[in-house]
DNA sequence: CGGTCTCTTGACGGAGTTCAAAGCTAGTGG
DNA sequence: CCACTAGCTTTGAACTCCGTCAAGAGACCG
């Protein structure tokens, strides 16, 4: 059950874990199944969670000034998702996390987080690397789509993750790249008839 | 001298810090003058250092695959710049640093960094909240991009930075924004003729 | 004083939005 | 097991915002 666990903490740090450090941190989590359509966590209230998907699949989402959902970040198995800010900071949320389908998490609250810390330092370097990479992800971001426009951004994104594409709904990844449902129709449509 | 830098260390954490602390930190950094248009910091090179303003301004952009710039962010007296991705991970950066006027700065490089981090715990918990609120600032950005047209963005961001708006070329701040220093131009008549 | 850099203005074009409607799909309850 | 509904996707037509190309005006510096 710790291997997709393992295997990502591996991947981040670039080295790899000792079964007593990752049995140390999967003590510090719990485990916890979801239905589809729950919510993780909400704006405006402190998120008290990071997750860790086993299984299932799950994004985040902030609302803006017009009500309108904007999809921020999405995770599937082995992948970790909450709002950090919040989580770090203890303030409250910017995002609503929601499960697209029923899940299979590991959960890891602020009390688990600092007693991985104080156990393995390798924990602390973790999800610093984590903020850090999370960071990385969003200036890259914001860069595309500053600089290209919306099929290439679409085209660049079904090619890192074609399992998205499979998994989550048109309209969310539409959302995820900043433009209406109606446009990636066209785009999707427009991309076919050029092969 | 060390006065700003204090305020800026205390807002950012929060709560009070001691003369001793505060000196501590100074003894970490390395004051130093540049003229205007002179690169900081270079894509492709690790960033070395971490910048504070003392005076002066500076602002750092990528390139993108056509080559065009695209401004990120700027720093004034009181602000801190750097490529913090690249200074933290010590991998090649994606970001350029330029001075924008003439600048005295106090510099931190990371052998003073660790030395800081080592005397009092603050510093590595406000270089935490520096990253952190990068990172949300981002997020926010992102968010405003993908569900705000360029009018309100621009009028927001004048009215968070005045002192931007006064001192900043247009053109960057255009850039800043994601369109064009021809749309600025023309959103600024069309706000003018409004009111 | 001339050259470069910045800002402005005009005309046109294109990418993406809006509004509206119809087709498709999956889940629900009878 | 089928029918119905709700949510997702597609399509069309008109419109809007911003980009592009081009030219000129103003500011700054050597």
């Amino acid at each position: 059950m710790l291997a997709v666990l393992k295997e990502n903490i591996e991947k981040t740090l670039g080295r790899s874990v000792s079964d007593e450090v990752l049995h140390a941190v999967g003590d510090c989590m719990f485990r916890k199944t979801f239905d589809k359509k729950v919510l993780l966590a909400e704006e405006g209230q402190s998120c008290r969670y990071v997750y860790f998907v086993l299984e299932g699949s799950c994004y985040s989402y902030l609302i803006d000034a017009k009500g309108e959902k904007h999809a921020m970040q999405f995770a599937l198995e082995g992948y970790w998702m909450s709002d950090l800010y919040s989580f770090f900071s203890n303030r409250k949320g910017i995002y609503t996390i929601e499960t697209l389908e029923p899940c299979q998490m590991l959960l890891l609250n602020r009390q688990g987080f600092n007693r991985a810390c104080d156990i393995c330092p390798e924990i602390d370097r973790f999800f610093r690397l984590l903020i850090q990479n999370a960071f990385l992800a969003l200036q890259y971001r914001l860069a595309k789509t500053n600089s290209e426009d919306a099929e290439a951004r679409y085209l660049e994104f079904s090619q890192l993750h074609p399992n998205f594409i499979q998994r989550i709904p048109q309209y969310l990844i539409a959302s995820y790249l900043g433009i209406k449902p109606q446009s990636l129709s066209r785009i999707r449509k427009e991309m076919v008839s050029k092969k």
